[in-house]
RNA sequence: GUGGCCGUAGCUCAGUUGGUUAGAGCGCCAGGUUGUGACCCUGGAGGCCGGGGGUUCAAGUCCCCUCGGCCACCCCA
């Protein structure tokens, strides 16, 4: 069937079950279902609390927020201006949260604010494998304590969830930016550092070199990355403060037994970070191998206006790269509820006993299916067969006369005869557990 | 934003050097079995050949533009 109409590029529908077209999710929605579902019972065990912030934000709070030379400020925006107020679909979640967390002044519940969430995210980007315009995340952010037990206990929990789907052989990539009096160094030895290979930077580092030195470290140019072998490394100036922060983190994760890369190249994106950033990479994606990253970010909450520092940590994941990876590695997945009876019936008047009964059950916990066209009893075999219940219910008039339902299991085949009144009883009884 | 590849039924794909009413398999619907699915047989529905323009007597086939998808750059989830 043709409409006028289709997805915006670089969306997508999630879709019940595997009609895979193109421009569709990369999975169905008992697959989405199944993923929400572990991240929430995951989050769970680490005592985190769900909270839910709009899609919708001020841009200035992203733009301050993450940074205005961001290649995501810069020009991955969705952001709109209505009367006097700009808008922009949030790029991601991390400062919306800090902005609910100063806006209702969750300090004053006391104590650390452990906060997960799951959510869309939009990013004006041209889309490929594993990237889109409207994507996925969930993330958790600790916020209120600069202990490095917060870090170690964010990247675990970053993990565990990947364990938890069942994914492996997935390389966690840590470092340290170190405070802003240790990177404000580091940044003014690499700039002197870069300056005689000027001529040889690309147009984009040159700029960076200016606005954003350190994202020079991640380039993927090869000369680039030659000039670099001898540039000066961010660990070595590291303060005392900072270097300790990061020994005492890389020290917690080997207790809990989580195994890191360190990659003293690793720099993330925005802007706010400080001390501990780490990304969790995968070779089964394509050119887009971040699954997740995230990182220390203490300067956040004064930047958006805050007098007092939040010290806080958190990651952030997509949905859609755990779906490929899931996947790639063939990890297994719930297969898709069914109904547990389907209502078969034969005559005018066995319709509308079968309509009846079917509301009947559904109050005694039982999911129903039934015919809603009219059609022949052969047809509506078919149905039951297609929709995997693994039982059938045949009303004809024989039944209505005998007030006995035929009962078919549909994996043997083998059919009996049930009372009415019996029928709950007897389906409640063979079928697993009925919600 | 830049580049490469691609775009024929719901899905996977055929479609001869441009040449009658565009095909197959699977799926869907109906019948074979006027009360029974999964197997089998028969039939049917379903395509502005992504859209627009051009070349030509003639375009699914050639050219241009556009939209979309995929992949890469860039960047990141």
């Amino acid at each position: 069937m043709n409409t006028d109409f289709q997805s915006i590029k670089g969306t997508f529908d999630i879709l019940p079950d595997t009609a895979t077209t193109d421009g569709a999710s990369p999975a169905p929605t008992t697959t989405w279902r199944y993923v929400e579902r572990v991240v929430h019972r995951v989050m769970a065990r680490f005592n985190a609390e769900e909270i839910r912030t709009p899609v919708l934000e001020p841009t200035p709070l992203i733009a301050r927020g993450i940074g205005a030379y961001t290649d995501i400020v810069s020009k991955e925006m969705f952001a709109f201006e209505r009367g006097d107020t700009q808008y922009v679909l949030r790029p991601e979640v991390t400062a919306p949260v800090m902005r609910a967390y100063l806006q209702h002044h969750l300090d004053q519940r006391g104590g650390v604010q452990k906060l997960y969430y799951i959510g869309p995210c939009f990013r004006a980007e041209r889309p490929q494998k594993g990237r889109y315009r409207q994507f996925h995340q969930f993330g958790a952010e600790i916020m209120g304590t600069a202990d490095p037990r917060a870090d170690a206990e964010c990247i675990a929990m970053m993990q565990a969830i990947y364990d938890a789907v069942g994914l492996t052989g997935l390389t966690l990539r840590l470092n340290s930016v170190g405070n802003p009096p240790s990177r404000a160094r580091f940044v003014e030895a690499l700039q002197t550092y870069l300056q005689p290979y000027l001529e040889e930077l690309s147009e984009t580092s040159r700029q960076r070199l200016e606005t954003n030195p350190l994202r020079i470290l991640d380039t993927k140019n090869e000369h680039e990355q030659e000039i670099l072998q001898e540039a000066p490394v961010l660990l070595d100036f590291l303060d005392q403060e900072s270097r300790a922060h990061y020994d005492t983190v890389k020290g917690l994760l080997d207790d809990l037994d989580v195994a890191y890369t360190e990659d003293p190249t690793l720099v993330r994106g925005l802007d706010y970070y400080t001390h501990t950033a780490f990304e969790l990479e995968s070779d089964d994606l394509g050119a887009q191998s971040a699954l997740g990253g995230g990182g220390r970010y203490d300067l956040l909450a004064q930047e958006l206006g805050s007098k007092q520092p939040v010290p806080s940590i958190g990651f952030a994941s997509g949905i859609e790269r755990l779906l490929l990876a899931m996947d790639a590695q063939g990890v297994a997945v719930p297969a898709k509820p069914t109904a547990d009876v389907f209502l078969a019936a034969l005559g005018d008047e066995a319709e509308r006993w079968v309509f009846r009964w079917a509301q009947q059950l559904r109050t005694e916990g039982l999911a129903v299916a039934l015919d809603l066209r009219g059609r022949s009893l052969k047809a509506q075999m078919k149905e039951a067969n297609r929709q995997d219940a693994p039982y059938t219910l045949i009303i004809g008039g024989n039944e209505l006369n005998t007030g006995r339902a035929s009962v078919k299991e549909m994996a043997t085949g083998e059919q009996e005869e049930v009372a009415f009144d019996a029928l709950v009883d007897y389906l409640k009884g063979r079928l697993p557990a009925v919600a």
